[in-house]
DNA sequence: GCCAACGTTGGC
DNA sequence: GCCAACGTTGGC
């Protein structure tokens, strides 16, 4: 039987690290993530997985492009780093905490399609993206809503 | 820059 | 194991 393939919506601000970055590095180590919940999803990621690369705290803040997940998840190698800002003092080589993901580019979007225009269509309304007070920056996605967002991104807004 | 939401920490 | 204090996220 085929995989499943699963897709999921990652948010960077892009001051840091952009649609634009990934286009041009091609592919990145996607670390610094200190959330249990959003590393739990990264261990859910497969090969294969697609995922939404969200703008945060940008203008406008929205869906800007489309990665792909390279591999299985790894210990993240800024929690042994004493110079990281990810530092952690309670990871040890043996028992890792926090996992890092191997993110392929695949495309930008021809616009992006803003957090207020998935807030105001009712479609969209179970995506944990727009729901009030979700700060968690990983979180899975229906196959309908990455569709419905790659077909929106076509359109004039 | 404000602040609501909410995850984490640490004293008890 | 509770929960107050604190820190961070991220839209506005």
């Amino acid at each position: 039987m085929a995989t499943q393939r699963n897709y999921w919506l990652m948010k960077n601000e892009p001051e840091t690290f952009s649609i634009d970055d990934l286009k041009r590095e091609k592919k990145t180590i996607w670390d610094g993530i200190r959330n249990y919940q959003a590393r739990n999803y990264m261990r859910e990621m497969r090969p294969g997985d697609l995922m939404l690369f969200y703008h945060s705290s940008a203008d406008p803040s929205g869906v800007a492009g489309v990665g792909k997940i390279l591999a299985k998840s790894m210990p993240d190698e800024s929690q042994f780093n004493k110079k990281s800002d990810y530092y952690d003092p309670k990871a040890t080589k043996a028992k890792p905490i926090w996992d890092a993901i191997a993110v392929g580019f695949v495309k930008k979007l021809p616009r992006i399609v803003t957090l207020t225009e998935l807030k105001e269509d009712t479609r969209f309304k179970d995506m944990k993206v727009v729901q009030k007070g979700n700060r968690l920056s990983i979180t899975p996605v229906s196959e309908a809503h990455f569709q419905a967002i790659l077909e929106l991104s076509r359109q004039a807004q």
